[in-house]
DNA sequence: GTTGAGCGTT
């Protein structure tokens, strides 16, 4: 009996046929570089083109929040945080703008500027929004 | 009818 067919009784060949999905993962792995940034390399920048505001009166809404940065430049989306529970705002929020350097130009003007008698606290957003491109930040686009 | 640092309700 040869090799091939005591592999064929032992129900073997079709694994070794199946070569291409081994080939498959180990090309996978070889095409991604790896994720990890070498020690000591820089801390990666928050999101440019969404803003984190906080500082909110109770009484500010997303109108006024819009009407507020829309100065700056476009803006695309503006979220108020409410509580889940008691639905009280909880005093912060997120300005999305078209571009960062809008976004930039509106934290540049608005951090500190009070609004409805509390000064407001402006920083870039931290997490990504869901829908948004996901911006891995590498050593290339860090300038 | 209140409160005050923070990173997002589907």
């Amino acid at each position: 009996m040869t090799p091939r067919a005591l592999l064929s009784r032992l129900r073997l060949a079709p694994l070794l046929h199946d070569g291409h999905h081994l080939r498959r993962l180990v090309s996978a792995a070889a095409a991604s570089p790896p994720d990890e940034a070498p020690p000591g390399a820089p801390p990666p920048p928050p999101s440019n083109s969404r803003l984190f505001v906080a500082g909110l009166s109770w009484s500010v809404d997303e109108r006024s929040l819009t009407d507020a940065f829309s100065t700056f430049g476009t803006v695309t989306e503006v979220r108020i945080i409410y509580d889940k529970n008691s639905g009280r705002p909880r005093g912060f929020g997120f300005v999305h703008f078209s571009n960062d350097h809008e976004a930039k130009c509106a934290k540049d003007a608005m951090d500190g500027k009070v609004m409805l008698g509390r000064p407001l606290r402006i920083s870039f957003a931290l997490e990504k929004v869901r829908g948004a491109p996901v911006i891995v930040p590498r050593l290339s686009t860090v300038k």
